[in-house]
DNA sequence: CCGTGGTAATTTTTT
DNA sequence: ATTACCACGG
């Protein structure tokens, strides 16, 4: 590896491997390639690869960095621990989570199912469901654990009373997931540092293990992540955090800009070293994007700046519809892909996931490749949760969640009633919901035709646990979709023939992406292990396309951090949308939205085109948007405004006027005459 | 206990 | 616009 193409400052960071070291690298000043040299270094100085642990923040940004190291420092790379936070807690979960009285074998519950729990608990405690929000109650749940502390309710009246609610309904969802084997993605980060505490011997062995620690994007760390960082590096104190605080994006989940403000005190003793200087993005590109962020209020001072010259001017372009902006985007693509740059090179930056669709369809049409980065629709689909379920169940029966979810799917003649029953009496033999349907027989309460029912419904999954254990994981999934017909039931299920192509074909891509889990794993593989990782990695696998290089991303602003394309688009700038308006209820945090438009204007190395619409659909209405804040703070002269098209935004069209006529019509009428119909 | 038809609610970002 | 959930009849 040679130092030469790095700067001093740069070079000085990979150089310090040992004490604390706290780089603050503003964004394209090489943050990511002194990670990578740091560990390539370390390793020529003859450090064991298993001794190097780095931390990143999405599954994307590690294996990127992965491939980096690869190619840095050759197969010897391969024995470094990379990896997302939550995945390192769950690998140390793996070994130790016995000790805080789980069972060995244990779950990772989607988000899915954490609200399912919050329902059921907060019914246990006799909250209506439907005047609080069970997903605001899991927000402060999750946000409590992630900070050490329990949810308390707020002390006198203050504000709402989501903090009680969140405060009576947390034993309860916390017993629960204990009862079903499983834990949440916030327990990855809490237990371990629990663990580590408890059991000191623990600790050490993971800190005599990885004597080399480094964690990227340190401005999105939260305090869970902090816990555990101090018990890692706590014995040698060779850290390495870098970070940026203009690119904090995580708050809603905790960050702490803090923790960086505050390295000097957590880790004492240790250098800090800046990144001022940026290789990334040309002039134009970085004072655009500079005079966003410069209008925030609290950050540190620091201005970014390069050395190269000129650059393309950034393009602002305004369609009249969503529709039309996707097109546009599309073609633009293939235009740059014309003109030479390759389509791994290109990438498609939104605020929300929902926008990828358009452009989809846009870039299928005219044949581009292209690789849609998070934004699990695939797996919210309910076949694919269906199948899922039954995975879970098969492999944990103490899966409540799940096997209420398909103990009648499809329809088997156990419904609600006789499920109340089987719970009812679990309840009052204290053991677990399986076990009262193991035991259906028995139970008095329940007719002898559910009985058996049920019977033949442990009977099939107990049938198939055993099989699975036998590998052949995805022929043996074959089976049981035939045995229960679920191919049929879904089409048959199914509003259009077409729908229900979509549904078996989306149970057959869970089976394709168990195969390939399988082909990559090998003699290992098994039901709770495919799981587990789809849990923390919510994308299916898939058998590598020839094509897989040379695909346009399409991605959200929080999944670009870290990484960089020659070419971006960043669609939907519009107000609510990028600043995005907070929930409701929830404020706004519209420094954190500049920070995010940062983000993404600096993932460009050579050409950024801002889009929006002047229109959106929203809840089947056609709704008039306003251009962002952020396009206003652009200099003029690094901007070429572009609009394709003005739509006629102004009084009802006629048709409108005949439907209200008509409504107002059938009003005075009274009810017997007939409903208008637009079209 | 199952299917149907009507009504209500739906929209952040990641692990 | 689409989907989830409820009440009701078979």
């Amino acid at each position: 590896m040679k130092l030469s193409h790095l700067n001093p400052p740069q070079r000085e960071a990979v150089l310090t491997t040992d004490g604390p070291l706290l780089v603050l690298a503003g964004a394209g000043s090489g943050k990511t390639r002194v990670i990578t040299h740091r560990i390539a270094h370390l390793l020529e100085k003859k450090v064991q690869a298993r001794s190097i642990l780095a931390v990143t923040f999405t599954n994307k940004a590690a294996s990127e960095m992965k491939e980096r190291v690869l190619q840095l420092a050759g197969q010897k790379a391969l024995g470094v621990t990379l990896c997302t936070f939550h995945a390192f807690g769950a690998e140390v979960l793996r070994e130790h989570l016995s000790k805080l009285g789980w069972p060995k074998k244990f779950a990772i519950v989607d988000t899915g199912d954490q609200l399912a729990l919050i329902r059921r608990a907060m019914k246990d405690r006799k909250i209506d469901d439907r005047a609080f929000d069970a997903r605001k109650v899991l927000t402060i749940i999750s946000r409590a654990k992630n900070s050490g502390v329990d949810p308390q309710p707020k002390p006198e009246g203050q504000g709402d009373d989501y903090d009680l609610v969140a405060h009576l309904v947390f034993p309860l969802y916390q017993l629960a997931l204990k009862a079903q084997g499983a834990v949440d993605f916030d327990d990855l980060l809490v237990f371990p540092s629990r663990l580590f505490t408890e059991f000191p011997k623990v600790k050490q062995a993971y800190a005599a293990r990885f004597r080399y620690v480094m964690v990227d994007e340190y401005q999105d760390t939260n305090r869970a992540q902090l816990d555990l960082l101090v018990h890692l590096a706590g014995e040698h104190q060779n850290v390495c955090v870098v970070g940026d605080d203009d690119q904090c994006i995580y708050s809603w989940r905790g960050a702490e800009v803090r923790n960086i403000l505050d390295f000097e005190r957590h880790f004492p003793g240790g250098k800090e070293i800046r990144l001022e200087q940026n290789y990334r993005s040309t002039p134009v590109i970085l004072d655009a994007a500079n005079a966003v962020i410069e209008k925030n209020p609290e950050r540190r001072a620091k201005r970014m700046w390069t050395d190269t010259l000129g650059g393309a001017r950034i393009r602002s372009v305004c369609a009249p519809s969503e529709e039309e902006e996707a097109r546009f985007v599309a073609q633009e693509i293939k235009k740059a892909i014309a003109e030479g740059f390759p389509p791994d090179e290109i990438a498609v930056l939104y605020r929300v996931n929902g926008l990828s669709r358009a452009v989809e369809e846009n870039l299928r049409e005219l044949g581009v490749y292209y690789e849609v980065i998070g934004g699990s629709e695939f797996f919210d689909r309910r076949e694919v949760k269906d199948v899922i379920a039954y995975f879970r169940v098969i492999a944990n029966p103490k899966d409540e969640i799940s096997l209420l979810r398909i103990v009648n799917v499809p329809s088997r003649g156990i419904g609600d009633v006789t499920m109340e029953r089987l719970t009812a009496w679990a309840l009052k033999h204290e053991v677990p919901l399986w076990e009262g349907l193991t035991r259906a027989s028995e139970i008095e309460e329940l007719p002898q035709g559910a009985a058996e029912k049920v019977g033949e419904f442990v009977a099939l999954v107990e049938r198939y646990r055993k099989r699975f254990t036998k590998g052949k994981l995805a022929e043996v999934t074959r089976e049981l979709l035939a045995e229960i017909d679920f191919a049929q039931v879904a089409r048959a299920n199914a509003p259009s023939i077409a729908s229900g192509d979509r549904k078996v074909k989306a149970v057959s891509q869970v089976i394709e992406s168990l195969e390939a889990y399988e082909k990559k794993e090998g003699p290992k593989a098994s039901l709770l292990t495919y799981l587990n990782r789809l849990a923390l990695d919510m994308k299916s696998e898939e058998d590598e396309p020839e094509h897989q290089r040379g695909r346009v991303t399409l991605m959200s602003l929080h999944g670009s951090k870290g990484l960089e394309w020659r070419v971006v688009f960043m669609m939907g700038l519009e107000e609510d949308l990028l600043p995005h308006s907070g929930m409701q209820g929830e404020p706004a945090n519209p420094p954190e939205e500049r920070r995010l438009c940062y983000v993404g204007m600096t993932r460009a190395r050579e050409r950024l085109v801002l889009t929006r619409s002047a229109t959106r659909i929203k809840r089947g209405k056609e709704l008039p948007r306003t251009p962002s804040r952020f396009l206003a703070d652009l200099p003029e002269d690094l901007v070429d405004v572009l609009d394709l098209g003005a739509v006629p935004v102004g009084p009802p069209s006629a048709k409108e006027l005949n439907f209200f006529d008509a409504l107002r019509a059938k009003l005075k009428a009274g009810k017997d005459s007939e409903p208008p119909k637009p079209t």
